[in-house]
DNA sequence: ATTGTGGCCTGCCCGC
DNA sequence: TGCGGGCAGGCCACAA
C-alpha cells in the first residue's frame, strides 16, 4: 500500500512529467472521493487554466501546487488510500502496488486531469479510499519521517504510554508511517511494538531513529514499502528471518502487527 | 488532551 | 462452479 517511499516515488512522477503544462479541463466523476464539500465543478474552476509549479509531499499528502496568470492558485491535495496510484499520460507512478489488483481498470480513475498537449494527470484508485481536496491544512501533519530528527523523534513519542508503533502511526506527529513500515522498522530496531512510546530509553530512541531512517530510504531504493526483509514472513506461521523464532501476530494501535517475540523487546 | 474503537470502501481469496 | 465471509489498511468520526 502507498505509504511514504511510494507516495515519494509518485511526487518524482509529478515533479518529472507534470509541472508547467496548462490545464483545460478536470473530470472527477466520484463525489466521495471529493474531500471537505469540493465538487467536480469547483475542482474543475480552480484548475482550468492553471498549471502546476511545484510537486510536494507531507507523510503520504501529496501536494501540487498551482498557478494561473502569475497569480498563485489552491494547492491540490492527493491522498492516495490503500489502493490508489498516480498516472501520468497513464504511466504507472509503481510497478506493483501491494494489495493493489493485479488488475488495472481505467474505470478505477477517481480524478482526471487533463493538460492541452493531450495528456493528463489521473488518480487511480479501486478501493476509493484516498481523495482529494483543494488546499489541504498542511498543519495538521507531523514532521514527515524523512526529516525527522532526534529531538523531533523525542517529542513525537514524548511521554505517552500509548503503543510505540500507535505513536508512529499518528500521522499528526509522525508523517509517512503505515503499517508494513513501521513493522519492519522496530523488527529492524529490535523494538516491541506494543512498548509504551514513553517507555523508551535514551538509547534506544537514538536507535529507533537511526533505523526509521534507514529503512524508509533502504525500502525507497528497493522499490516500496513492500520490499522489507521482514515482509516475506510478514503471514500467519512465518518465521523471524533474523532468528527464525515463530513471529507473534497481533492488533497493536488497531493494525494487523507482526514482531518477533524473541529480538523485539 | 489522549487513547481506543469502529466504519468506510472494494477486490481478492479461502473454504464450502 | 458459485457464493459468503473474512481480510487488507489509511483515514476519520466518535466515545471514553
Amino acid at each position: 500500500m502507498p505509504e511514504l517511499p511510494e507516495i515519494e516515488f509518485y511526487r518524482l512522477l509529478a515533479e518529472a512529467a507534470a509541472l508547467d503544462r496548462r490545464i483545460v479541463g478536470v473530470f472527477a466523476p466520484d463525489p466521495w472521493f471529493l474531500k471537505r464539500g469540493l465538487t467536480a465543478e469547483a475542482l474543475a474552476a480552480a484548475l482550468t487554466g492553471a498549471r502546476f509549479t511545484a510537486a510536494r509531499r507531507i507523510g503520504k499528502l501529496l501536494l501540487l501546487d498551482t498557478i494561473r496568470r502569475r497569480r498563485p492558485g489552491p494547492v491540490l491535495g492527493l491522498r492516495f488510500g490503500m489502493t490508489g496510484r498516480l498516472l501520468v499520460d497513464a504511466a504507472a507512478g509503481i510497478e506493483a502496488l501491494e494489495y493493489a489488483s493485479a488488475r488495472d481498470e481505467p474505470a478505477w480513475d477517481r480524478v482526471t486531469i487533463r493538460f492541452a498537449d493531450r495528456g493528463d494527470l489521473r488518480v487511480r484508485d479501486a478501493r476509493r479510499l484516498g481523495g482529494v481536496e483543494l488546499d489541504p491544512d498542511e498543519n495538521r501533519l507531523g514532521v514527515d519521517a524523512l526529516v525527522l530528527t532526534p529531538a523531533g523523534l523525542r517529542a513525537a513519542l514524548g511521554a505517552s504510554i500509548a503503543p510505540l508503533k500507535a505513536r508512529l502511526m499518528d500521522q499528526g506527529r509522525v508523517a509517512g508511517m503505515g503499517n508494513l513500515l513501521i513493522d519492519e522498522t522496530l523488527w529492524r530496531a529490535g523494538l516491541d511494538p506494543a512498548r509504551p512510546a514513553g517507555s523508551l530509553t535514551e538509547a534506544e530512541r537514538r536507535r529507533l531513529h537511526r533505523y526509521l531512517r534507514l529503512t524508509v530510504t533502504e525500502l525507497m531504493a528497493r522499490g516500496g514499502s513492500h520490499t522489507g526483509e521482514l515482509h516475506v514472513a510478514r503471514v500467519r506461521g512465518g518465521l523471524c528471518p533474523r532468528d527464525g523464532a515463530p513471529l507473534e501476530r497481533r492488533t497493536v494501535g488497531g493494525r494487523t502487527t507482526y514482531s518477533c517475540p524473541v529480538h523485539q523487546r
